[in-house]
DNA sequence: ATCAATCTGTAACAGTTGTTACAAGTACGT
DNA sequence: ACGTACTTGTAACAACTGTTACAGATTGAT
């Protein structure tokens, strides 16, 4: 049974198997493929199985009423996916997952998820701690779609992402997937982020992005 | 041992537990009470037991870098508070929570939640059921920020909470903390509800609503 | 190397929102 | 009934964002 890395899963992760070949096979569950820009998972589809991202990379992101795109993040192997929708009221996913690359995906039934969890305490800790984190993470991205403009919202970003260094970083979106993460139009977001560089508070070299002045950066979040 | 309705709780309902006086004397907890607007949870704070509100109402919300507050949501007794960052990797709660009235807080440590849940397969399902609803609620939150015109959210806000009906419906909040909800200005927010009023799509009395005009109302998420 | 697809920069204009300010209305407690 | 605090309506203006359009980079595949 080929497949990706599994122990380095923040769920799957740390359980202390002893073998990993026999936890599978044990387990029910099954292995698939999915080729590059293929919907694995659509928006209102009822979920009953963990799906574990084992290789590759996929986005998630929900389409609204008027047809716009917001994107929710992009998500790396290993790592599951809808976690954090399994076991909601009307057991359907909110979002839609798009491979970005070709993946392969593990699909556990919900029944042998609550059967691991009463068995296994560690993989219990390690799904909740999981969906707390990923909660955190919805909430601080709650937090930037709530600043009214686009400066605002890159310099919040900026500066998380900068984590206070001075040092340039690599932010692994185009503009048009930034604007798309902060839910403006590209050429809005584009003529801001030009004014930034034009008044010297950031420097930007493809997706490179170096903060040069962390005070004028901050006075943009008010 | 007084204390508010706790059978009816997402999370500590339907438990199956025949004495509730026996179980909540063995359970480590604390029971304490706090007036009107007073501060249960500070942004930041680091939570290492869970919140379960047995009496009245509080709410939570953001405060970002700015000082700009975006309220999260109400929530009335009874019902678990934080119980989706308990086990995050930081602990730290995101949001402040404020008692809206004197409210009713039973406090239960991580530890204890940990040994309900390994020995009550029941406690365990309903905390995951309820963080799972708990994170539909947010994504949908972030759908609604993602909207770009003020009117698009109203709308958006509206259908959803009509369901469908054309009966009058009462939205118990204020201008103010709409536009609060609605992370817009609220003169803003009152002149796109003013038109909208002058439009005939909907009809406002007080804090009651009425949809006059579904379509119209429809075209406005465009 | 060349082509197609994607990404970026920019412009003009319309449309929407924020800001500030003030008057009028309502709710609530005493 | 009175006053205070909160809520609502509205106006004018500045500021910001969306839309549409197009030309010039850049990237990746063949």
């Amino acid at each position: 049974m080929k497949h990706g890395d599994f122990q380095s899963c923040p769920v799957c992760g740390n359980l202390n198997i002893l073998d990993e070949e026999a936890f599978l096979d044990d387990l029910k569950c099954t292995i698939r493929a999915y080729p590059k820009n293929q919907l694995i998972i659509r928006q209102g589809e009822v979920c009953d199985a963990l799906y574990i991202l084992t290789v590759g990379s996929v986005k998630t992101e929900i389409i609204t009423e008027n047809g716009n795109l917001v994107s929710i993040e992009t998500i790396e192997a290993p790592r599951p996916l809808v976690s954090e929708f399994l076991f909601s009221d009307n057991n359907q996913s909110p979002v839609n997952v798009t491979a970005l690359e070709e993946v392969e995906i593990i699909k556990i039934p919900k029944s042998e998820i609550v059967r691991l969890m009463m068995s296994n305490p560690h993989f219990m800790q390690n799904y909740l701690t999981h969906n707390a984190n990923r909660t955190q993470f919805l909430t601080n991205r709650l937090q930037l779609l709530s600043i009214k403009t686009i400066k605002g919202k890159l310099a919040h970003y900026l500066l998380e992402q900068a984590q206070g260094s001075l040092k340039p970083f690599v932010i692994n979106k185009s503009q048009g997937e930034l604007a798309e993460f902060f839910a403006v139009a590209r050429p809005s977001f584009a003529r801001s982020l030009s004014e930034m560089i034009h008044d010297g508070i950031i420097r930007v070299t493809r997706r490179e992005y170096q903060i040069l002045n962390f005070d004028k950066l901050k006075e943009l979040l008010v």
